[in-house]
DNA sequence: AATGAATGAGCATTCATTCAT
DNA sequence: TATGAATGAATGCTCATTCAT
């Protein structure tokens, strides 16, 4: 307030904690792009060097890697709970949301596998959460069509699809999603988020 | 009887040229359980060790990761071919016999997902191939069910099965199996290979 | 006086940022003496381990071999560009700087012969460029005597020099570098850096 | 155990002694060329590759790695030797067979700088012996010229020649050797061995 | 006597994690 | 609180050397 940080410091003013929220979200925007780009082994400095912190903020905001990964997906998993409580949301908006975030991100089919690269050792709890999030998200606008019946067959379903989602480009990984909810017998809307 | 092939071999003293052949079984054999328990991206010294065999025993068999995998789905690969090819067979028992192998290991749902685990610069033109033999191994016991019509949806579908077969336990990834193949409306007989 | 670096160190804790500097001056100076006794093919770990310090520390200062090589030759040329820029600098003085790192260095050798042990594969450019930097010091204070009348002489006879300089002891090397000078008719001062 | 290989089976039958004698001149052989092209520290298994035999038999024939170079530089001598030993050998027709086995053969180089590449840790013994060779040869057709008066200085003046002689090419390098004696005020003749 | 597979140590390189400043 | 250097273990890969057949 009494001073900006001058834009030509060479060192980088302390700025206390207003600065943490915003390495953080720098971290997990790095992250979402480095995950995309490399898939979900990158190396960490290689996110905390596109974020432009070190990488001791990386571990003071995330202790472990399926910390960090987590997080970007809490995103995306948002993003699908509020296109689950919009106004006039349907099963097929709803899925349409998901499936837009299972093609874009190598992440997201990632927490969706529960897969064994984010903590090779140990389990990764949070990705279990995450995975029930996006479950109650789904539940609520049934029925979904095609032979699924409970919540766990819905689930299921969307494995599924995110086992087919493969290829390429992004055009490619759309083209088989939609196949895969029609040869599933559900609808799922091509939407997208509004924003990127 | 003769010989029990300890679960973590011990063997130290060279044994000439004759243990060529078994090393080479044993390597392919140990990497298949590596890749099970680990996925592709496993360390190769840990089949070496799992094999009991030095590390230039694993270079000289297989020049590169690639190699070693092709070997271990080389396997897979030809059991699919033989059911497709036996006497009787029908979609169900050729369907049932992959199934049984991407219950079994991870790496052969690596394959379908023609992963980049393998070679995460060059090209893994062995994979490619193997995709192909399963298709072409699954091919001609037309109709599948459900809204299965070519054979992409086909090789889509089996995509999709692999994407549903997670879980901790062998049992929990049979079931998810059979489900997903029942949501696809498609009927695969759980039978399985004769030998392990 | 002050500190008096141990021959081999055994440094262990982590100094922080502090140490970096000191760090890469260790690995130059530790690869230097690695260099004169091994030649420039010797194992980079050796390097570090003389230094006193972790593997990542070498490449976090020096991307590749041929980054630390020429940080080490580096110093050697500045030393003959000064004897050169010196006041009262003759032929004589020149050579006789450029002698004794000749004497000194089995690493600066390699660089006139344009070794190819630093970079088997690929190119050093930085190798060339400080083979440049010596022409450069030493054209200016011609003639040198003898029969050499271009530049192109002065540097063929520079390497015939150093062809000549082999021995176990340092005062062999010396002796044949004189001789070798006599032969060709021409005078190096047996002068050396003021410091080592 | 009771069975006996067949005679006239694929595997190449036991020639006895005989081979011995063809497997060693093949060994030579592949070493030259071999280090003629990656130089003293190639693989041996390049070697025994390069000759059609097995690693065995190069190390049954020599048993380290300095033994087989000495094998290949004894050719190289002998020449030299025959060179003086021919009538009308004179102090240039002399220095032009080694000057020409210097441009042609990176390990006839590595010989008279009696380099450590060949032996890292030990020495190796054959190599003086071999440049004792070369000496007497050279001794005996004095003067030769220029500033040489003692068969040391004419020995330096060889290591000198050696050090000028580098370069890319064939070309170049038979032109640096041609100036570096040149310099000295020695006379050398462009002749080349009859056969090679 | 020849073959060529096995051994295993050695070197290069990467990266997760810690920690002094 | 942020920085980014240091650590050191892990992994990939290459060979020299041995040795059963």
């Amino acid at each position: 307030m009494t001073e900006h940080p001058a834009p030509d410091a060479v060192r980088r003013a302390n700025e206390g904690p207003r600065a943490a929220a915003r390495n953080r979200a720098a971290l997990v925007g790095a992250a979402r792009e480095i995950y995309a780009q490399h898939g979900l082994a990158a190396p960490l400095s290689a996110i905390a060097r596109r974020a432009g912190v070190g990488q001791g903020v990386l571990y003071r905001h995330f202790p472990d890697r399926a910390a960090i990964a987590a997080a970007v997906l809490e995103e995306n998993v948002r993003q699908v709970e509020q296109a689950a409580a919009a106004e006039g949301a349907t099963a097929a908006t709803v899925l349409g949301v998901l499936t837009w975030h299972l093609t874009e991100s190598a992440a997201f089919i990632g927490l969706l596998h529960a897969d064994s690269a984010i903590s090779p050792r140990g389990t990764a709890p949070h990705a279990l959460a995450l995975s029930e999030r996006v479950e109650r998200a789904l539940r609520g606008h049934a029925p979904y069509g095609g032979r699924l019946h409970t919540t766990g067959d819905l689930m299921l379903a969307v494995a599924m699809v995110s086992g087919a989602v493969t290829g390429p480009t992004r055009e490619e990984r759309e083209r088989r999603a939609r196949v895969a909810w029609h040869l599933l017998g559900v609808e799922a809307d091509p939407v997208r988020p509004h924003e990127e």
